[in-house]
DNA sequence: CTGTCAATTGACACTGTGTCAAGCGACTTG
DNA sequence: CAAGTCGCTTGACACAGTGTCAATTGACAG
């Protein structure tokens, strides 16, 4: 029975994340939704307080999915520094595009619901955790300068890696995922570790025909 | 009698460009606009055809205050092409907050109208323009690498220059604004002008209280 | 058969945008 | 001075979207 009906609130989340995922879609209304879960308007808030509730809802869903933990903590086992910065930028990199529908509806809606600011921020303070102990990584074997903060170096970090320079890139300019973070890892680099090596090749790979 | 009265788009203007201004300040709904120029709210409907478009005669009408192109012309007189990229993103570094109030009601509309898209678009592709031409400076002079894509590297720069960037680093992260230009002018020379020197003295400023 | 639970239906309140029509006061012009 | 015009006000309305409420239905369990 349980396997082979589907729970209502799955189904919601289901058909949310499937609205939100479609490439360049408008944010989806609450009627929108429903329709899409095959399920009356009012069943949705039966399940669920109200809209933000449901996109902070579809965001836990999603990383029940995605399992982030798995890709970040690889980069903690990286032995150097630097490999750690690589490996961190690399997953995360890659995990945006993941979660870019989700996060764009809730960053709609960011500077009107200090519910969906709440969650969104917390969130981003998670990943900010990444770019601190990167930047900890690389203090700790010197790669970091020494005169600059820890703080401000993983303030630079999180900006560099925030989806709005993801968004940017990749669904303003159009760049190919994979030239993102090659150019996202050179910069890096070259902000935390002075590496003048990788900056060589950021930019360097072939322009997608815009 | 011209001196003395105010003409009502201009008392409208004004009140709006006052209320977007207000650090912190909650999005302005068409009554909070009439409210705060003292005039009936069809008065505004009378003036400009909806919200979109007040936002967006708002923005002409902080440009025309402000001169925009007084200080990024000022960046074309450079000699070097480094020193032209770094008058260029002073400059325009220094402009962000001053027009951030607006570009923030802006953008909070933008994947939802799309005449406020291409309007926003219009606007940072004048920017863009800015970036291009001081990548081309650098390239003229050999200063940027010679493996690099001039279009990419604009990109990168214009993202690195994005008032989302500005944001991040200054409304989210805290930051002084003296503190954001050194970091973002050292980040732009390191990633397009290979300059190791100033990557040194990037994230060296003083780290305000957060 | 009865109670319970999940869901549906349809109504409603509220906010915000945008439209419409009638009226009003001040100023111009015959 | 009367007539008209212009800019603005007043108040009503339509519409979309969110969120709430109450009555009803249908299935399933004791």
């Amino acid at each position: 029975m349980s396997s082979t009906t589907i729970d209502t609130p799955t189904k919601i989340l289901t058909a949310t994340l499937a609205l939100l995922e479609r490439p360049g879609a408008k944010l989806p209304t609450m009627s929108d939704i429903a329709r899409a879960s095959g399920v009356s308007r009012q069943a949705v808030y039966l399940h669920f307080p109200g809209r933000t509730d449901l996109l902070i809802a579809a965001t836990r869903f999603q990383d029940m999915q995605n399992d982030v933990n798995a890709a970040l903590t690889a980069s903690r086992s990286a032995t150097s520094g630097t490999e750690r910065l690589d490996a961190f930028v690399t997953a995360w990199g890659n995990y945006i595009p993941k979660i870019y529908g989700v996060a764009r509806a809730i960053l709609a809606v960011v500077d009107t619901d200090a519910e969906a600011a709440a969650a969104w921020n917390t969130r981003m303070a998670d990943m900010r955790e990444g770019c601190a102990a990167a930047v900890q990584a690389l203090a700790h074997e010197g790669t970091l300068p020494a005169n600059v903060d820890p703080e401000q170096a993983t303030d630079l970090l999180w900006t560099i890696l925030s989806v709005r320079t993801w968004e940017n890139l990749t669904q303003t300019c159009g760049w190919d995922q994979a030239c993102y973070i090659d150019t996202v890892r050179g910069l890096a680099l070259a902000a935390l570790a002075q590496d003048v090596g990788a900056l060589t090749d950021v930019l360097a790979c072939p322009d997608p025909p815009a």
